[in-house]
DNA sequence: CGAGATGTTCGGCT
DNA sequence: AAGCCGAACATCTC
């Protein structure tokens, strides 16, 4: 299920009915290959009689810090999920970590086991947190950054690239699919065969994309604006491109289904295309998104 | 019943 | 040597 948008609701919500609150105990349900770092039976000690005190997300990265110096580092890999349950919740089939506060259940559940559990003890967060790249949507991912990131994989489909978490934390299929798609970028072109001006863009567009999910999606489940991919590619039954009203493709690019649109997404010679009342972004000369997201989100609640 | 699923890692090859 | 590719991981759902 998670991506960058998707983790950080995930985190928000143990953050919000977990910091402040002691952990009373911690039920740890054998399954070796999600606890890492030799955490698992580890955890009941170190987390009993500790608070919550805080929550973050880095890309699809989780971190929760407790009190005495512990940190836990989760990952959700493809089908984990975090909820909120009641005191008395009784542990279910493929959950794995139990967090018992006074008054709720903190659950991790995980039924493929691509997840990932870690502890670390230090008093401030663990190195490998600290050394992860610069989240998309900070001022840290530079043109340089992302210039770096598409030379190294010169000769691989754009789409593969941006799956590299090294290069784009917290891009996952649907996201990838979402920015190649606004951005007019054909999942197969290579990061060598982009253009100066088709960097920059994608670049806006992947700030874009992030900030917009990370408002909806990340901050309360709801759908992005309307007029993205991403409507067409979860619906059940095949719907044609909202631009161009031409069929959506799939495609296996690199091991992952890629949703696209041959006919909309051309590398167009200009830049300074203009699309009517639509909720993906414009681009003028430079290359620069013009989003109408801002008031296109009003409208559409 | 078989195929595919919002992810990562590993081994083998260039 | 870094980058590229495919397979593997484990379970559920359509």
């Amino acid at each position: 299920m998670p991506e960058l948008a998707e983790v950080a609701y995930f985190a928000k919500k143990w953050g919000e009915a977990g910091i402040g609150h002691r952990v009373k105990s911690v039920e740890v349900h054998a399954e070796k290959r999600i606890f890492k770092n030799g955490s698992g039976p580890k955890l009941v000690e170190a987390l009993s009689n500790h608070t919550l005190k805080s929550a973050q997300t880095h890309g699809k990265q989780m971190l929760f810090g407790f009190s005495g110096g512990r940190w836990l580092g989760i990952h959700l890999g493809m089908t984990g999920e975090l909820s909120v349950e009641s005191a008395d919740y009784e542990a279910k089939k493929h959950d794995h970590l139990v967090l018992r506060q006074a008054d709720k259940s903190l659950v991790f559940n995980d039924a493929r086991l691509f997840g990932a559990v870690k502890l670390d003890l230090s008093e401030n967060e663990p190195t490998w947190w600290k050394s992860l790249p610069p989240p998309v949507s900070s001022p840290d991912f530079t043109l340089e950054h992302l210039e770096k990131g598409l030379k190294r994989r010169a000769k691989t489909p754009l789409k593969s690239t941006l799956l590299d978490q090294e290069i784009f934390p917290g891009i996952g299929n649907w996201m990838a699919d979402e920015v190649l798609w606004q951005a007019r970028l054909s999942p197969h072109l290579t990061g060598g065969e982009l253009k100066p001006l088709e960097i920059r863009r994608l670049r806006e567009v992947l700030r874009a994309v992030c900030e917009i999910s990370l408002e909806t999606v990340g901050k309360d489940w709801s759908d992005p604006p309307a007029g993205w991919l991403f409507h067409e590619r979860w619906a059940t039954k095949e719907r044609p491109c909202p631009q161009t009203g031409k069929p959506l493709v799939r495609e296996d690019i690199g091991g992952r289904t890629t949703c696209w649109s041959p006919a909309w997404q051309t590398r167009p010679a200009r830049m300074d295309y203009d699309v009517a009342d639509y909720g993906a972004p414009k681009f003028n000369a430079e290359g620069k998104v013009k989003s109408p997201y801002g008031k296109k989100r009003a409208e559409s609640k």
